[in-house]
DNA sequence: AAATAGTTTAACCAAATGGTTAACAAATGT
DNA sequence: ACATTTGTTAACCATTTGGTTAAACTATTT
């Protein structure tokens, strides 16, 4: 169990950056400022990403890295559609309560610059949903789950997990309550999420 | 019916800095850039609008009052829930069609100065959801829907029907399909996430 | 037509920013 | 011990950026 936490030059250099780049994007974030947080010169920055842009993309996808093989996992193995939802919204949304800014920094960057995709796609353990689809399909046709297109579903479950996360500020203006009860709301859609999810597609019998 | 388009300078300028901030966010954005889209000098900027900072709230606030009182309209109305859902999801959906930054604008400016909602909250027609979620408890309460959380019901009708744009880079990138076919689903969301969120919170009889 | 107020511009400025250089220190190999 | 590579820093540089100024141009008023 390796748990040393990497405390060699480069990697203080990275987790400073993963903080101000999440916090701030790749615009607002300042080579200075992540040089302080790392403790170091701002020359050794250059030294070890030679630019800015080459320092944002390491961070990037080593964030990027983190979510995708973890949806490509729940996914793509061999358990039912609805142990797949269930599977993935706990897991999906007790990851992110340990990392909040990683969706809005993945969407914002990836918005900013939608072209950056078709790089992602090439690495390995990218998403692919094309088994979940069959399965959904599947169902579909032998009357297990009602009527839906398997990409909408898709894009509902990822809809219902990322969201609370990504409109957080907003969705907490709206109901008009506090970080402390948010954050109690978030908790219970650990399972919430998979029950509506679940509620909406079956079929009553 | 004043169709006059309003060319003065001022909404010139209103015009430009929308599209450049909605393309780039407040610290991507330069001065000069939303200048040039304006057809004009860069000086005049900060004769209309003293600073940045100042031209940025202005757009900010126009877009989000775009936004908000269509969803309070809906969900303050007489109607039932189900009626509400239908109506918020198809409105809503057609108008961020013809205005597909917006939403994720307002998002990462949110999230990247998460105090200003407390600004937005003091404007009048700021939404309010406590009607929907009195109506919401009074139903669950009679039996004529599943047991849940106003406030999550809430989240999800805003996840279903928002997250599809500002997730699009992403969705497109997981479903992997194109810009066009990709549109082609969100215009059967008009309806479909309606009926999603119907299923799920039904009782079946 | 002269004066006044409002609008627009070119030129300028100071600060901030990403990036470079050259010198220095610490490890590493021989 | 010495040389060479690797890691680190202070000082510097060119460019960009938000913002200012003073002059010019254009209504509007008197």
């Amino acid at each position: 169990m390796n748990k040393t936490k990497d405390t060699t030059t480069e990697s203080n250099i990275l987790n400073a950056a993963k903080h101000i780049f999440q916090q701030k994007g790749m615009m607002g974030a300042r080579m200075q400022e992540i040089a302080d947080k790392a403790g170091i010169n701002k020359a050794l920055l250059h030294y070890y990403f030679r630019s800015k842009q080459l320092l944002f993309e390491a961070v990037f996808k080593k964030a990027f890295s983190l979510l995708a093989p973890q949806l490509n996992e729940v996914i793509n193995d061999d358990s039912s559609i609805c142990e797949k939802i269930k599977n993935f919204s706990h897991n999906y949304i007790s990851f992110v309560i340990k990392h909040p800014y990683l969706p809005n920094f993945i969407l914002q960057e990836l918005n900013r610059n939608p072209d950056f995709v078709q790089d992602l796609i090439k690495e390995k353990n990218f998403p692919n949903i094309s088994k979940f689809k069959k399965q959904v399909n599947d169902k579909v046709a032998d009357g297990t789950i009602r009527n839906i297109k398997a990409e909408q579903l898709f894009i509902n479950i990822m809809a219902l997990n990322i969201f609370p996360f990504v409109g957080a500020p907003l969705l907490k203006g709206f109901i008009n309550i506090g970080d402390k009860e948010y954050n109690q709301l978030i908790e219970e859609r650990k399972t919430a999420v998979a029950d509506f999810i679940i509620n909406a597609i079956k079929i009553n019998k």
